[in-house]
DNA sequence: CTGACACTACGGCGGTGGCCGAAGCGTCCA
DNA sequence: TGGACGCTTCGGCCACCGCCGTAGTGTCAG
């Protein structure tokens, strides 16, 4: 019982719109400074300042000073979790308007869920690797195949490293927009961070939504057949 | 940004004392009336009532009238998985109190999670598990061994349904009170339905955790080598 | 038909918490 | 060193929401 309130707290600290807009605004797996979360909460800044604080109280964001400026960034691997296990069962139930803007179609093509990539991007990559038989992903999990283990290391992404980390190594993660599996856990985060470093993909301003660069494109209709 | 307000909605319900106690009582896994939720939240049966609605509104909870009686239930795996999701990061935390009661000792030996079981007679059996080999269970994800499916069917699993249902066949649960993973997914719901079938444990009152029966004492010490 | 029971709808009360304006620290720059 | 900037703290306002008492609907039992 005495657990289940310490669940209500929790849950209470996602519960309001602009600690939940400032929390969305962090899974785009960037730090983000007080300011730039101010414009994401839609709130006044000392209203967000007193959101920062109770949501590092709760461990659920951590924060490290910076000169004049705070950074603030999920607090741990499980909070993520937990926040793509709420946007699951939102993604559940019935739409109930058409969103439809032009920031959400970006979002839909790509974005970065924490620290991998979602979206169509996402669910492109992983069928691609799910066809060439590198990842077997289901609802049961996650494996990465013999083939598929050259084949990152050839592509420059270090499983090794991906694999020693303390977090869940390959897992599947339910897309919100495409309602389908996408590649997460350790792997994808290797992967989408080798994309970076390629400068396949930039990020975009104060959004989780991704753009594509024309190396991106090259690159990923080469190496993965995935064109968007 | 209009699915973080939906986020927020969602996170908003779980996160009241009442409507926490509520879910946290149902994640034991029966379906409960709503006589019996009032015990539960601890709130008036008026005040329980207008929780129960909320909840049924926002399709965390679903309910089946019955005479005059009303069962309540956890809508879907999702919001079961969500519910979890908070746990973890709720047992992330630094305990505040010492718990120890009576009934959290009875909780911490063996429990239902949702449909599967936890405490230590979860972590105890999937400990079991995958010392002989027959599942491997890590932080990676699950997956069920040749000499697994062979153990799982003599002991009267049926592990081609668990397989054919919809959502994930095997996973790592958290467990918040042993903070180790246990076995989850569809294959962890078929063993404890079977074990229930067996009668080695009985559900207690009103709460999640479980009580073992003489049989189940010895079911358990020799199929599996565990006793508590 | 009557009373008991399970549950829900309505209405008013009270407290928690989100909100902003004003002001206070600390940091950087000229 | 003065000022701009980033961020937080304080204080007061107000709305929302959880709470319960009362009353209503539906169901079963005798």
């Amino acid at each position: 019982m005495t657990a289940d309130v310490r669940m209500a707290e929790v849950a209470a600290l996602v519960g309001d719109p602009a600690r939940a807009n400032i929390l969305a605004a962090l899974m785009g797996g960037r730090a983000l400074t007080a300011s730039e979360l101010v414009r994401a909460a839609g709130v006044s800044p000392q209203t967000t300042s007193g959101h920062l604080g109770k949501l590092a109280d709760g461990r659920l964001i951590a924060c490290v000073k910076q000169g004049r400026h705070r950074y603030y960034r999920i607090a741990t691997h499980r909070v993520a979790e937990m926040l793509e296990g709420i946007m699951a069962v939102v993604a559940d139930a019935p739409p109930r308007h058409r969103p439809a803007s032009k920031v959400d179609e970006a979002m839909r093509t790509a974005r970065t869920c924490y620290d991998h990539f979602a979206g169509k991007l996402g669910v492109g990559l992983t069928d691609a690797l799910c066809a060439h038989g590198y990842v077997a992903l289901s609802e049961e999990g996650g494996e990465v195949s013999d083939s598929g283990v050259a084949f990152f290391e050839k592509f420059g992404v270090d499983l090794a490293a991906a694999r020693g980390c303390s977090r869940i190594f390959c897992r599947p993660c339910i897309d919100w927009t495409e309602r389908r599996p996408h590649l997460g856990g350790s792997v994808g985060a290797a992967l989408a961070q080798r994309c970076f470093d390629l400068d396949w993909l930039k990020r975009m301003r104060e959004s989780r939504a991704l753009t594509l660069t024309p190396a991106g494109r090259r690159g990923l209709s080469e190496t993965f057949g995935v064109s968007l």
